[in-house]
DNA sequence: CCGGTATATTGACGTTTGTCGATGTAGTGA
DNA sequence: TCACTACATCGACAAACGTCAATATACCGG
């Protein structure tokens, strides 16, 4: 259940209105890119790297998953609008986007 | 993804700490469960049903899936902690486990 | 005990997911 | 231009998932 994230502003915290399709679709994408160890350890890398950035080539060692496996990772949570890929000479760069991540924290208040 | 939950207290912000192999399993095993748009209208529908708890009889149809199927998502957040199921008679009545939903949203604090 | 109702479980199915090896693409330095 | 490195994509495969019809289980009112 993941796919490209739309451009609407989600959601209402569950306990106050009761969803609609389009709001849980909308969330649920965003959870299932949090749905798997190695992404949320991804995500937790990247968010608590130095400046805020880090390499994809300092990822794949510490997740100890293969090197394709960590970029399919890295684009489902890109993709979820989870994180933000720049790129720089040979490197990519990522970066959390606190924005997204909050929106979703809102959706379970 | 999906599966029983373990009994630790789970998690320290993603942004604070780097996770850990176990309390990213964790958290993932939460996540998975709020990562389809039919539960996440479920655990919505039953965390602002009044008094606090919902009907799995009234929780079919506003779902529009068949029985057997909302009986099986209810098990999965169940099974994930997210809410808790009591059988009162025929009737099973459910009602959402706000400590667990505040423990995956401090995660993405 | 019997018929009806509310839920859970089973079994089957097509689809999606996570994973890897192999390959493609694109910068870098000699 | 050529090798080397960093990263993305492809193709394949097993495992997990969402779904439903059929069936089982358990309670209730006669």
């Amino acid at each position: 259940m993941v796919g490209k994230r739309s451009t609407t502003t989600c959601c209402a915290p569950l306990r106050e209105t009761v969803l609609n399709h389009a709001g849980a679709s909308e969330l649920a994408m965003g959870f299932a890119a949090l749905a798997d160890p190695a992404r949320l350890r991804l995500l937790s890398l990247i968010a608590t790297a130095p400046a805020g950035e880090a390499c994809a080539c300092d990822l794949v060692t510490p997740i100890g998953k293969s090197q394709p496996t960590v970029s399919h990772h890295l684009k489902i949570l890109t993709d979820a609008g989870l994180i933000h890929r720049e790129k720089r000479g040979v490197w990519a760069w990522y970066r959390a986007n606190t924005e997204r991540i909050e929106e979703l924290r809102t959706a379970l208040g």
